[in-house]
DNA sequence: GCCTGATAGTTAATATCTAAATTATTAATA
DNA sequence: TATTAATAATTTAGATATTAACTATCAGGC
């Protein structure tokens, strides 16, 4: 009685198509936004993070970007080619890359910034408090999981 | 006192990063199925809507699979190269084409679907029944928003 | 019939994702 | 010390996303 059996679920409700339906609704006007300034999402969301962090380990980089380390790389390359960020090896581990913002990439802070969080403010406007509140838990929650979450069974299945 | 200032808020909390955050956490444990089968995630949309549609039309395949026109060309031109679905151009308007799956595509429903049924229960079993709804429901608030909110502006910014 | 404007699918260029392999470096150990 | 096992960043290959441009086709008005 609770829920549907999944056969009969509609696919464009199953919670991944709900998730990219999401994306695909509220992206849109930050992407405009973005390229205004000359910039793409994964860029800004780079420039985003180094806004917060005089300088930031690569690896932290990409889980705070979730930008996965290959892609990174070139998103790093990009900006640092437009000379908007830094980079430089770990003395102690040279195995280790740091990134920061140069002069120039902070100031982008004071200019596209405004605009993004306006466009923030307005799609929030948009949907009742309780609502968003609600739909922010729900996602933490399944953000929460691993990505493999059944690791119990693994002895079962191979 | 309801809601903290925007630039207070915490960029890992934003609806953005917690929607590509709950895909990041959904996701591999169905594209690990997909592999196993020799599909691409995309590939995987593709059929699922096909198995429930005798013949549809491009646009109304790339509306359901939420695969952008373009990107849907190479899919379809890849599952085609598999044998796995046939393409036909609409006699009455030859601007239109209609896609569909090959009885080898089809018979790909039997094998797949079910283990894909299976990861999606036991991944709303991890979700409280009542968060779950929530969320879905959040979802499709989110979902039910025009990709460009104010439109109405408009002549005030260009 | 010809022109214009729309529409559907496609192509093109660049950026990014996914998965796997590679390189450079470090740590651990015999 | 030489070897081996990890780790961090990068590269590679194939597929997909994004945006713009392009082609073919159709509909309507002249």
């Amino acid at each position: 009685m609770e829920c549907p059996p999944v056969a009969t679920q509609s696919f464009s409700r199953s919670l991944p198509m709900l998730l990219y339906r999401a994306l695909d609704a509220v992206m849109p006007r930050f992407r405009k936004i973005f390229n205004e300034f000359g910039l793409t999402e994964q860029q800004w969301r780079v420039l985003r993070v180094l806004w917060e962090h005089d300088e930031i380990a690569f690896r932290e980089l990409s889980d705070n970007t979730l930008i996965p380390a290959p892609s990174l790389v070139g998103v790093v390359d990009r900006l640092a080619k437009q000379g908007l960020v830094d980079r430089r090896r770990s003395a102690e581990d040279r195995r280790n890359v740091f990134v920061r913002a140069t002069n120039e990439g902070s100031e982008l802070h004071q200019t596209v910034r405004p605009h993004v969080d306006k466009a923030y403010v307005e799609m929030r406007e948009s949907i009742d408090a309780d609502d968003w509140r609600e739909l922010i838990e729900g996602l933490e929650r399944i953000a929460a999981l691993s990505p493999e979450t059944t690791i119990v069974d693994k002895a079962t299945n191979e």
